[in-house]
DNA sequence: TAGTGGTCTAGACCACGTG
DNA sequence: ACGTGGTCTAGACCACTAC
Protein backbone atom coordinates (compact mmCIF):
# COMPACT_ATOMS: atom_id res chain seq x y z
CA UNK A 1 0.00 0.00 0.00
CA UNK A 2 1.35 3.52 -0.76
CA UNK A 3 1.52 5.93 1.96
CA UNK A 4 -1.19 8.74 0.57
CA UNK A 5 -0.98 11.02 3.35
CA UNK A 6 0.72 14.26 3.33
CA UNK A 7 2.66 15.47 7.14
CA UNK A 8 2.59 18.66 5.98
CA UNK A 9 -0.69 19.78 5.12
CA UNK A 10 -2.74 16.70 6.21
CA UNK A 11 -4.59 16.48 3.08
CA UNK A 12 -5.89 12.28 1.94
CA UNK A 13 -5.11 11.83 -1.41
CA UNK A 14 -7.44 9.18 -2.77
CA UNK A 15 -4.74 6.09 -4.02
CA UNK A 16 -6.00 6.20 -7.47
CA UNK A 17 -4.91 9.71 -7.58
CA UNK A 18 -1.80 9.10 -6.07
CA UNK A 19 -1.60 5.93 -8.71
CA UNK A 20 -2.59 8.46 -11.47
CA UNK A 21 0.14 11.05 -10.40
CA UNK A 22 3.08 8.11 -10.22
CA UNK A 23 2.18 7.20 -13.95
CA UNK A 24 1.94 10.89 -14.79
CA UNK A 25 5.49 11.22 -13.62
CA UNK A 26 6.93 7.86 -15.50
CA UNK A 27 5.36 8.99 -18.71
CA UNK A 28 7.13 12.66 -18.18
CA UNK A 29 10.62 10.61 -17.70
CA UNK A 30 10.05 8.61 -20.68
CA UNK A 31 9.57 5.34 -19.05
CA UNK A 32 7.33 4.44 -21.58
CA UNK A 33 7.53 5.72 -25.07
CA UNK A 34 4.45 6.38 -27.41
CA UNK A 35 3.65 3.60 -29.17
CA UNK A 36 4.30 1.10 -26.51
CA UNK A 37 1.99 -0.65 -24.48
CA UNK A 38 2.11 0.12 -20.61
CA UNK A 39 2.35 -3.49 -18.34
CA UNK A 40 -0.84 -4.80 -17.51
CA UNK A 41 -3.16 -3.56 -15.18
CA UNK A 42 -2.41 -6.64 -13.27
CA UNK A 43 1.36 -6.11 -13.22
CA UNK A 44 0.82 -2.44 -12.83
CA UNK A 45 -1.52 -3.18 -9.66
CA UNK A 46 0.98 -5.44 -8.00
CA UNK A 47 4.32 -2.58 -8.90
CA UNK A 48 2.05 0.13 -6.83
CA UNK A 49 0.50 -2.71 -4.49
CA UNK A 50 -3.29 -1.42 -5.19
CA UNK A 51 -6.16 -3.58 -6.45
CA UNK A 52 -6.81 -3.73 -10.11
CA UNK A 53 -10.07 -1.52 -10.07
CA UNK A 54 -7.60 1.43 -8.31
CA UNK A 55 -4.80 1.04 -11.28
CA UNK A 56 -8.05 1.27 -13.78
CA UNK A 57 -9.72 4.06 -12.48
CA UNK A 58 -6.26 5.82 -12.03
CA UNK A 59 -5.57 4.90 -16.14
CA UNK A 60 -9.51 5.82 -16.91
CA UNK A 61 -9.05 9.38 -16.12
CA UNK A 62 -5.64 9.35 -18.10
CA UNK A 63 -7.52 7.90 -21.18
CA UNK A 64 -10.05 10.73 -20.64
CA UNK A 65 -7.63 13.17 -20.68
CA UNK A 66 -6.49 11.00 -24.01
CA UNK A 67 -2.72 10.36 -22.48
CA UNK A 68 -3.47 7.16 -22.86
CA UNK A 69 -5.23 4.88 -25.11
CA UNK A 70 -6.70 1.14 -24.44
CA UNK A 71 -7.23 -1.38 -26.64
CA UNK A 72 -8.85 -4.66 -25.64
CA UNK A 73 -7.10 -7.60 -25.42
CA UNK A 74 -3.57 -5.92 -26.68
CA UNK A 75 -3.24 -3.22 -23.79
CA UNK A 76 -2.76 0.53 -22.68
CA UNK A 77 -0.42 2.49 -25.07
CA UNK A 78 0.75 5.97 -24.46
CA UNK A 79 -1.09 8.05 -27.31
CA UNK A 80 1.21 8.44 -30.11
CA UNK A 81 1.11 11.55 -32.37
CA UNK A 82 0.34 10.42 -35.80
CA UNK A 83 -1.50 11.94 -38.30
CA UNK A 84 -4.82 10.86 -37.48
CA UNK A 85 -4.43 12.12 -33.63
CA UNK A 86 -3.27 15.76 -34.65
CA UNK A 87 -5.43 16.19 -37.36
CA UNK A 88 -8.96 15.36 -34.58
CA UNK A 89 -7.58 16.84 -31.47
CA UNK A 90 -5.27 19.66 -32.16
CA UNK A 91 -6.49 21.00 -35.86
CA UNK A 92 -9.28 22.67 -35.39
CA UNK A 93 -9.70 23.88 -38.70
CA UNK A 94 -12.79 22.22 -41.40
CA UNK A 95 -14.31 23.29 -44.42
CA UNK A 96 -17.68 24.90 -44.32
CA UNK A 97 -18.97 22.89 -45.92
CA UNK A 98 -17.27 19.20 -45.99
CA UNK A 99 -15.24 17.08 -44.58
CA UNK A 100 -12.13 17.95 -41.96
CA UNK A 101 -9.14 17.13 -44.33
CA UNK A 102 -4.91 17.39 -43.40
CA UNK A 103 -3.46 20.26 -44.55
CA UNK A 104 -0.39 20.57 -46.79
CA UNK A 105 2.28 22.56 -44.83
CA UNK A 106 5.14 24.77 -46.72
CA UNK A 107 7.98 25.97 -44.51
CA UNK A 108 7.85 29.81 -44.97
CA UNK A 109 11.31 30.73 -42.70
CA UNK A 110 13.09 29.33 -39.18
CA UNK A 111 15.11 31.84 -37.23
CA UNK A 112 16.27 32.43 -33.81
CA UNK A 113 15.17 35.00 -32.14
CA UNK A 114 14.54 36.50 -28.33
CA UNK A 115 11.51 36.16 -26.43
CA UNK A 116 9.34 38.82 -25.68
CA UNK A 117 7.96 39.53 -22.51
CA UNK A 118 4.52 38.10 -22.98
CA UNK A 119 6.12 34.91 -25.26
CA UNK A 120 7.98 34.33 -21.89
CA UNK A 121 5.75 34.75 -19.55
CA UNK A 122 3.47 32.30 -21.17
CA UNK A 123 6.51 29.90 -22.02
CA UNK A 124 7.48 30.08 -18.58
CA UNK A 125 10.84 31.26 -19.23
CA UNK A 126 12.89 34.08 -18.95
CA UNK A 127 12.19 37.27 -21.24
CA UNK A 128 15.13 37.69 -23.90
CA UNK A 129 15.52 33.90 -23.50
CA UNK A 130 16.53 32.44 -26.86
CA UNK A 131 13.49 30.66 -28.97
CA UNK A 132 12.97 29.50 -32.38
CA UNK A 133 10.63 31.00 -34.46
CA UNK A 134 8.99 29.01 -37.45
CA UNK A 135 6.79 30.06 -39.65
CA UNK A 136 4.55 27.55 -42.15
CA UNK A 137 1.93 28.16 -44.86
CA UNK A 138 -1.35 25.65 -44.58
CA UNK A 139 -2.89 24.40 -47.55
CA UNK A 140 -6.20 22.91 -47.94
CA UNK A 141 -7.31 21.04 -51.12
CA UNK A 142 -4.28 23.26 -52.51
CA UNK A 143 -5.37 26.66 -51.36
CA UNK A 144 -3.29 28.58 -48.85
CA UNK A 145 -5.71 28.92 -45.77
CA UNK A 146 -3.75 29.07 -42.75
CA UNK A 147 -0.14 31.30 -41.52
CA UNK A 148 1.23 29.85 -38.67
CA UNK A 149 4.21 31.08 -36.60
CA UNK A 150 5.61 29.02 -33.74
CA UNK A 151 7.44 29.63 -30.97
CA UNK A 152 9.74 27.37 -29.19
CA UNK A 153 11.91 27.29 -26.61
CA UNK A 154 15.37 26.67 -27.83
CA UNK A 155 16.26 25.32 -24.22
CA UNK A 156 13.78 22.61 -24.53
CA UNK A 157 14.45 22.29 -28.87
CA UNK A 158 18.56 21.79 -28.78
CA UNK A 159 19.79 21.34 -32.22
CA UNK A 160 16.41 22.28 -33.12
CA UNK A 161 17.00 22.75 -37.51
CA UNK A 162 15.68 24.25 -40.24
CA UNK A 163 16.39 20.80 -41.98
CA UNK A 164 14.48 19.07 -39.78
CA UNK A 165 11.11 21.07 -40.14
CA UNK A 166 11.79 20.86 -44.12
CA UNK A 167 12.47 17.01 -44.34
CA UNK A 168 9.82 16.06 -41.60
CA UNK A 169 7.58 13.25 -43.62
CA UNK A 170 5.61 13.62 -40.40
CA UNK A 171 3.50 15.87 -38.03
CA UNK A 172 5.36 18.48 -36.19
CA UNK A 173 3.89 17.36 -32.79
CA UNK A 174 5.32 13.52 -33.86
CA UNK A 175 8.90 15.65 -34.68
CA UNK A 176 8.98 16.76 -30.91
CA UNK A 177 8.35 14.00 -29.50
CA UNK A 178 10.17 11.75 -32.06
CA UNK A 179 13.33 13.90 -31.78
CA UNK A 180 12.97 15.95 -28.02
CA UNK A 181 10.40 13.31 -26.13
CA UNK A 182 8.36 15.76 -25.91
CA UNK A 183 4.57 14.61 -25.80
CA UNK A 184 2.15 17.81 -26.46
CA UNK A 185 -0.99 16.49 -24.36
CA UNK A 186 -3.62 19.53 -24.18
CA UNK A 187 -3.57 22.54 -26.26
CA UNK A 188 -5.66 25.96 -25.14
CA UNK A 189 -6.45 28.56 -27.64
CA UNK A 190 -8.00 32.11 -27.62
CA UNK A 191 -9.27 33.44 -30.58
CA UNK A 192 -10.20 37.13 -31.95
CA UNK A 193 -10.48 38.48 -35.18
CA UNK A 194 -8.58 40.78 -36.96
CA UNK A 195 -7.21 42.15 -40.24
CA UNK A 196 -5.08 40.58 -43.11
CA UNK A 197 -1.84 42.73 -43.37
CA UNK A 198 -0.18 43.07 -46.76
CA UNK A 199 2.48 40.35 -46.21
CA UNK A 200 -0.18 38.18 -45.06
CA UNK A 201 -2.65 38.79 -47.12
CA UNK A 202 -0.13 37.88 -50.34
CA UNK A 203 0.49 34.67 -48.64
CA UNK A 204 -3.06 33.65 -48.18
CA UNK A 205 -3.88 35.21 -51.29
CA UNK A 206 -6.50 37.38 -50.10
CA UNK A 207 -6.76 41.09 -50.63
CA UNK A 208 -5.14 43.24 -47.80
CA UNK A 209 -7.85 44.61 -44.77
CA UNK A 210 -9.71 41.02 -45.44
CA UNK A 211 -11.12 39.50 -41.69
CA UNK A 212 -8.98 36.79 -40.47
CA UNK A 213 -9.49 34.59 -37.47
CA UNK A 214 -6.37 34.62 -35.22
CA UNK A 215 -6.04 31.88 -32.80
CA UNK A 216 -2.87 31.55 -30.37
CA UNK A 217 -2.47 28.31 -29.46
CA UNK A 218 -0.28 27.08 -26.18
CA UNK A 219 0.66 23.70 -26.55
CA UNK A 220 0.90 22.02 -23.05
CA UNK A 221 3.09 18.60 -21.77
CA UNK A 222 2.06 16.35 -18.94
CA UNK A 223 1.52 18.56 -16.04
CA UNK A 224 0.66 21.11 -17.87
CA UNK A 225 4.14 22.24 -18.88
CA UNK A 226 3.82 24.84 -21.93
CA UNK A 227 6.65 23.82 -24.93
CA UNK A 228 5.35 25.67 -27.62
CA UNK A 229 3.45 28.92 -28.84
CA UNK A 230 1.69 29.29 -32.01
CA UNK A 231 -0.36 32.12 -33.31
CA UNK A 232 -2.47 31.00 -36.54
CA UNK A 233 -4.09 33.53 -38.85
CA UNK A 234 -6.76 31.90 -41.07
CA UNK A 235 -8.94 32.92 -43.64
CA UNK A 236 -12.07 31.92 -42.61
CA UNK A 237 -14.25 32.53 -46.52
CA UNK A 238 -14.36 29.17 -47.16
CA UNK A 239 -13.71 27.71 -43.62
CA UNK A 240 -14.33 27.09 -40.01
CA UNK A 241 -12.70 26.64 -36.94
CA UNK A 242 -14.67 23.63 -34.49
CA UNK A 243 -15.00 23.80 -31.19
CA UNK A 244 -17.15 21.02 -29.63
CA UNK A 245 -16.52 21.57 -25.79
CA UNK A 246 -18.49 18.74 -23.75
CA UNK A 247 -18.12 15.90 -26.46
CA UNK A 248 -14.31 14.65 -26.76
CA UNK B 1 -31.19 -8.08 -14.68
CA UNK B 2 -32.44 -6.13 -17.51
CA UNK B 3 -32.26 -7.35 -21.38
CA UNK B 4 -29.53 -5.78 -23.18
CA UNK B 5 -29.60 -7.87 -26.47
CA UNK B 6 -31.42 -6.85 -29.60
CA UNK B 7 -32.71 -9.23 -31.20
CA UNK B 8 -32.30 -6.98 -34.92
CA UNK B 9 -28.92 -6.45 -34.55
CA UNK B 10 -27.72 -9.01 -32.52
CA UNK B 11 -25.45 -6.44 -30.91
CA UNK B 12 -24.89 -6.76 -27.01
CA UNK B 13 -24.59 -3.36 -25.67
CA UNK B 14 -23.50 -3.42 -21.98
CA UNK B 15 -25.28 -2.90 -18.71
CA UNK B 16 -24.12 0.28 -17.52
CA UNK B 17 -25.09 1.74 -21.13
CA UNK B 18 -28.41 0.59 -21.31
CA UNK B 19 -29.11 2.00 -17.62
CA UNK B 20 -27.51 5.22 -18.70
CA UNK B 21 -30.10 5.21 -21.76
CA UNK B 22 -32.88 4.64 -19.27
CA UNK B 23 -31.72 7.64 -16.98
CA UNK B 24 -31.42 9.77 -19.85
CA UNK B 25 -35.05 8.99 -20.86
CA UNK B 26 -36.32 9.94 -17.53
CA UNK B 27 -34.07 13.53 -17.46
CA UNK B 28 -35.90 14.08 -20.77
CA UNK B 29 -39.02 12.83 -19.98
CA UNK B 30 -38.43 15.51 -17.03
CA UNK B 31 -39.16 12.16 -14.33
CA UNK B 32 -36.39 14.67 -12.05
CA UNK B 33 -36.50 18.19 -12.51
CA UNK B 34 -33.00 20.53 -12.51
CA UNK B 35 -32.07 21.18 -8.81
CA UNK B 36 -33.66 17.74 -7.27
CA UNK B 37 -32.09 14.96 -6.09
CA UNK B 38 -32.25 11.45 -8.15
CA UNK B 39 -32.91 8.26 -6.10
CA UNK B 40 -30.00 7.22 -4.71
CA UNK B 41 -27.84 5.27 -6.18
CA UNK B 42 -28.53 2.19 -3.72
CA UNK B 43 -32.52 2.53 -4.48
CA UNK B 44 -31.50 2.74 -8.77
CA UNK B 45 -29.72 -0.56 -8.51
CA UNK B 46 -32.62 -2.00 -6.92
CA UNK B 47 -35.06 -0.23 -9.88
CA UNK B 48 -32.88 -1.26 -12.56
CA UNK B 49 -32.03 -4.54 -11.10
CA UNK B 50 -27.78 -4.00 -11.67
CA UNK B 51 -25.36 -3.72 -8.64
CA UNK B 52 -24.52 -0.39 -7.74
CA UNK B 53 -20.98 -0.66 -9.08
CA UNK B 54 -22.97 -0.47 -12.72
CA UNK B 55 -25.09 2.52 -11.81
CA UNK B 56 -22.17 4.45 -10.77
CA UNK B 57 -20.40 3.59 -13.68
CA UNK B 58 -24.21 4.99 -15.76
CA UNK B 59 -23.71 8.10 -13.36
CA UNK B 60 -19.98 8.77 -14.31
CA UNK B 61 -20.36 9.15 -17.71
CA UNK B 62 -23.54 11.60 -17.33
CA UNK B 63 -21.03 13.51 -14.79
CA UNK B 64 -18.42 13.40 -17.18
CA UNK B 65 -20.98 15.01 -19.84
CA UNK B 66 -22.21 17.67 -16.99
CA UNK B 67 -25.75 16.26 -17.08
CA UNK B 68 -25.77 15.35 -13.72
CA UNK B 69 -23.72 16.56 -10.54
CA UNK B 70 -22.93 14.86 -7.45
CA UNK B 71 -22.59 16.10 -3.81
CA UNK B 72 -21.05 13.66 -1.52
CA UNK B 73 -23.02 13.01 1.85
CA UNK B 74 -26.34 14.57 -0.35
CA UNK B 75 -27.12 13.33 -3.47
CA UNK B 76 -26.99 13.32 -7.38
CA UNK B 77 -28.41 16.25 -8.79
CA UNK B 78 -29.40 17.00 -12.16
CA UNK B 79 -27.39 20.15 -13.56
CA UNK B 80 -29.61 22.91 -12.68
CA UNK B 81 -29.18 26.48 -15.36
CA UNK B 82 -27.52 28.95 -12.92
CA UNK B 83 -25.75 32.25 -13.88
CA UNK B 84 -22.60 30.46 -12.98
CA UNK B 85 -22.90 27.17 -15.05
CA UNK B 86 -24.26 29.25 -18.07
CA UNK B 87 -20.63 31.79 -17.59
CA UNK B 88 -18.59 28.58 -17.17
CA UNK B 89 -19.55 26.30 -19.75
CA UNK B 90 -21.51 28.37 -22.69
CA UNK B 91 -19.99 31.95 -22.22
CA UNK B 92 -16.32 31.65 -23.64
CA UNK B 93 -15.83 35.64 -24.04
CA UNK B 94 -13.43 36.51 -21.94
CA UNK B 95 -11.28 39.79 -21.51
CA UNK B 96 -8.32 39.74 -22.87
CA UNK B 97 -6.60 40.08 -19.36
CA UNK B 98 -8.54 39.35 -16.41
CA UNK B 99 -10.86 36.80 -15.08
CA UNK B 100 -14.14 36.24 -16.92
CA UNK B 101 -17.64 38.26 -15.75
CA UNK B 102 -21.15 37.97 -17.01
CA UNK B 103 -22.59 39.65 -19.23
CA UNK B 104 -25.61 42.77 -19.13
CA UNK B 105 -28.31 41.60 -21.84
CA UNK B 106 -30.05 44.23 -23.16
CA UNK B 107 -33.18 43.09 -25.81
CA UNK B 108 -32.68 45.00 -28.70
CA UNK B 109 -36.05 43.11 -30.53
CA UNK B 110 -38.46 39.89 -30.89
CA UNK B 111 -39.68 38.66 -33.53
CA UNK B 112 -41.80 35.86 -35.36
CA UNK B 113 -39.69 34.67 -39.00
CA UNK B 114 -39.57 31.27 -40.91
CA UNK B 115 -36.84 29.39 -40.78
CA UNK B 116 -34.57 29.20 -43.77
CA UNK B 117 -33.35 26.54 -45.81
CA UNK B 118 -30.24 26.72 -43.58
CA UNK B 119 -31.78 27.33 -39.75
CA UNK B 120 -34.10 24.54 -40.82
CA UNK B 121 -31.86 22.16 -41.65
CA UNK B 122 -29.51 22.71 -37.99
CA UNK B 123 -32.53 22.51 -36.04
CA UNK B 124 -34.47 19.82 -37.45
CA UNK B 125 -37.21 21.12 -38.66
CA UNK B 126 -39.27 21.88 -42.21
CA UNK B 127 -38.02 25.04 -44.01
CA UNK B 128 -40.62 27.61 -43.33
CA UNK B 129 -41.64 26.90 -40.40
CA UNK B 130 -42.28 29.18 -37.65
CA UNK B 131 -39.98 30.48 -35.77
CA UNK B 132 -39.00 33.38 -33.12
CA UNK B 133 -36.07 35.81 -33.83
CA UNK B 134 -34.17 37.66 -30.99
CA UNK B 135 -31.22 40.00 -30.82
CA UNK B 136 -29.44 40.92 -27.57
CA UNK B 137 -26.43 43.35 -26.98
CA UNK B 138 -24.21 42.31 -24.72
CA UNK B 139 -21.88 44.34 -22.27
CA UNK B 140 -19.07 43.72 -20.15
CA UNK B 141 -18.06 46.16 -18.01
CA UNK B 142 -20.33 48.44 -19.51
CA UNK B 143 -19.24 48.28 -22.85
CA UNK B 144 -21.44 46.59 -25.55
CA UNK B 145 -18.98 43.59 -26.91
CA UNK B 146 -21.30 41.14 -28.33
CA UNK B 147 -24.71 41.23 -30.55
CA UNK B 148 -26.38 37.67 -30.57
CA UNK B 149 -28.72 37.01 -32.51
CA UNK B 150 -30.92 33.66 -31.60
CA UNK B 151 -33.37 31.46 -33.32
CA UNK B 152 -36.04 29.30 -31.64
CA UNK B 153 -38.94 27.10 -33.50
CA UNK B 154 -41.89 28.11 -32.09
CA UNK B 155 -43.06 24.70 -32.11
CA UNK B 156 -40.94 24.36 -28.86
CA UNK B 157 -41.42 27.97 -27.39
CA UNK B 158 -45.10 27.81 -27.80
CA UNK B 159 -46.29 31.23 -26.04
CA UNK B 160 -42.47 32.58 -25.94
CA UNK B 161 -43.08 36.40 -25.48
CA UNK B 162 -41.08 39.24 -25.56
CA UNK B 163 -42.13 40.25 -22.32
CA UNK B 164 -40.77 36.61 -20.61
CA UNK B 165 -37.22 38.05 -22.27
CA UNK B 166 -37.45 41.14 -21.04
CA UNK B 167 -38.55 40.76 -17.63
CA UNK B 168 -36.33 37.27 -17.09
CA UNK B 169 -34.15 37.98 -13.99
CA UNK B 170 -32.24 34.57 -15.04
CA UNK B 171 -30.13 33.61 -17.51
CA UNK B 172 -31.96 32.43 -21.40
CA UNK B 173 -31.02 28.93 -20.86
CA UNK B 174 -32.71 28.89 -17.41
CA UNK B 175 -35.87 30.56 -19.27
CA UNK B 176 -36.11 27.77 -21.26
CA UNK B 177 -35.62 25.27 -18.21
CA UNK B 178 -37.96 26.68 -16.19
CA UNK B 179 -41.17 27.46 -18.91
CA UNK B 180 -40.69 24.96 -21.41
CA UNK B 181 -38.75 22.23 -19.56
CA UNK B 182 -36.07 22.66 -22.06
CA UNK B 183 -32.21 21.46 -20.66
CA UNK B 184 -30.05 22.84 -22.95
CA UNK B 185 -26.82 20.08 -22.23
CA UNK B 186 -24.07 21.18 -24.65
CA UNK B 187 -22.96 22.99 -27.36
CA UNK B 188 -21.06 23.10 -30.49
CA UNK B 189 -19.80 26.43 -31.97
CA UNK B 190 -18.03 27.35 -35.26
CA UNK B 191 -16.12 30.45 -35.75
CA UNK B 192 -15.08 32.35 -38.27
CA UNK B 193 -14.01 36.31 -39.18
CA UNK B 194 -15.97 38.93 -40.46
CA UNK B 195 -16.37 42.65 -40.91
CA UNK B 196 -18.86 44.98 -39.10
CA UNK B 197 -21.72 45.97 -41.36
CA UNK B 198 -22.98 49.36 -40.57
CA UNK B 199 -25.80 48.37 -38.03
CA UNK B 200 -23.92 46.09 -35.95
CA UNK B 201 -20.99 48.48 -35.67
CA UNK B 202 -23.24 50.78 -34.69
CA UNK B 203 -24.77 48.84 -31.99
CA UNK B 204 -21.26 47.59 -30.71
CA UNK B 205 -19.93 51.46 -31.24
CA UNK B 206 -16.83 50.43 -33.68
CA UNK B 207 -16.46 51.75 -36.76
CA UNK B 208 -18.01 50.35 -39.64
CA UNK B 209 -15.51 47.71 -41.78
CA UNK B 210 -13.85 46.72 -37.70
CA UNK B 211 -13.27 42.86 -38.02
CA UNK B 212 -15.13 41.21 -35.32
CA UNK B 213 -16.04 37.24 -34.03
CA UNK B 214 -18.96 35.57 -35.60
CA UNK B 215 -20.11 32.34 -33.65
CA UNK B 216 -22.73 29.87 -34.68
CA UNK B 217 -23.77 27.95 -32.10
CA UNK B 218 -25.93 24.82 -32.20
CA UNK B 219 -27.30 24.16 -28.38
CA UNK B 220 -28.18 21.01 -27.84
CA UNK B 221 -30.60 19.10 -25.11
CA UNK B 222 -30.77 15.32 -24.29
CA UNK B 223 -29.96 12.88 -27.22
CA UNK B 224 -27.93 15.46 -29.02
CA UNK B 225 -31.42 17.05 -30.19
CA UNK B 226 -30.97 20.70 -31.52
CA UNK B 227 -33.30 23.37 -29.41
CA UNK B 228 -31.60 26.76 -30.27
CA UNK B 229 -29.39 28.39 -32.98
CA UNK B 230 -27.06 31.59 -31.75
CA UNK B 231 -25.06 33.66 -33.71
CA UNK B 232 -22.81 36.46 -32.34
CA UNK B 233 -20.85 38.63 -33.38
CA UNK B 234 -17.82 39.76 -30.79
CA UNK B 235 -15.25 42.83 -30.72
CA UNK B 236 -12.56 41.04 -30.05
CA UNK B 237 -10.04 44.46 -29.31
CA UNK B 238 -10.61 43.97 -25.66
CA UNK B 239 -11.72 40.40 -25.33
CA UNK B 240 -11.00 37.15 -26.57
CA UNK B 241 -13.07 33.46 -27.29
CA UNK B 242 -11.37 30.80 -25.13
CA UNK B 243 -11.18 27.24 -25.61
CA UNK B 244 -9.85 24.70 -23.68
CA UNK B 245 -10.28 20.96 -25.11
CA UNK B 246 -9.26 18.78 -23.48
CA UNK B 247 -10.03 19.76 -19.94
CA UNK B 248 -13.34 20.94 -18.56
C1' DT C 1 -27.58 8.84 14.05
C1' DA C 2 -28.82 7.74 9.51
C1' DG C 3 -28.25 8.24 4.71
C1' DT C 4 -25.56 9.70 0.88
C1' DG C 5 -21.79 9.51 -2.36
C1' DG C 6 -16.40 8.26 -2.53
C1' DT C 7 -12.85 4.81 -2.27
C1' DC C 8 -10.89 0.33 -2.34
C1' DT C 9 -10.84 -4.44 -2.72
C1' DA C 10 -11.43 -9.27 -4.69
C1' DG C 11 -13.13 -12.25 -7.83
C1' DA C 12 -15.88 -14.04 -11.77
C1' DC C 13 -16.81 -13.98 -16.42
C1' DC C 14 -16.75 -11.99 -21.24
C1' DA C 15 -14.72 -10.09 -25.66
C1' DC C 16 -10.88 -9.37 -28.24
C1' DG C 17 -6.22 -9.98 -30.32
C1' DT C 18 -2.22 -12.82 -30.95
C1' DG C 19 0.17 -16.90 -31.53
C1' DA D 1 -4.60 -21.49 -25.59
C1' DC D 2 -3.29 -17.47 -23.43
C1' DG D 3 -3.07 -12.74 -21.97
C1' DT D 4 -5.21 -8.41 -22.37
C1' DG D 5 -8.69 -5.03 -21.30
C1' DG D 6 -14.14 -4.70 -20.44
C1' DT D 7 -18.03 -5.67 -17.55
C1' DC D 8 -20.46 -6.83 -13.47
C1' DT D 9 -20.95 -8.03 -8.87
C1' DA D 10 -20.71 -7.80 -3.62
C1' DG D 11 -19.11 -5.99 0.33
C1' DA D 12 -16.32 -3.11 3.51
C1' DC D 13 -15.07 1.19 5.11
C1' DC D 14 -14.56 6.38 4.82
C1' DA D 15 -16.16 11.35 4.36
C1' DC D 16 -19.66 14.40 4.19
C1' DT D 17 -24.46 16.27 5.05
C1' DA D 18 -28.57 16.70 7.36
C1' DC D 19 -31.37 16.18 11.32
Amino acid sequence: MIDTSSAETGTQLPLYKEVKRLLTMSLAEGEWQPGVALPSETRLGERFRVSIGTVRKAIDELVAERILVRHQGRGTYVASHNARRTLFHFFHIVPASGGKEPPQTELLSFERAKAGANDAARLNIAPGAPVFRIRNLLRLADRPVVLDEITLPVERFRGLSEKMFRERDSTIYQLYQERYSINVVRSAERLSATLADRPSAKLLQVAAGTPLLRINRTALTYHNVPVELRTSLVNTADHEYFSDLGKN
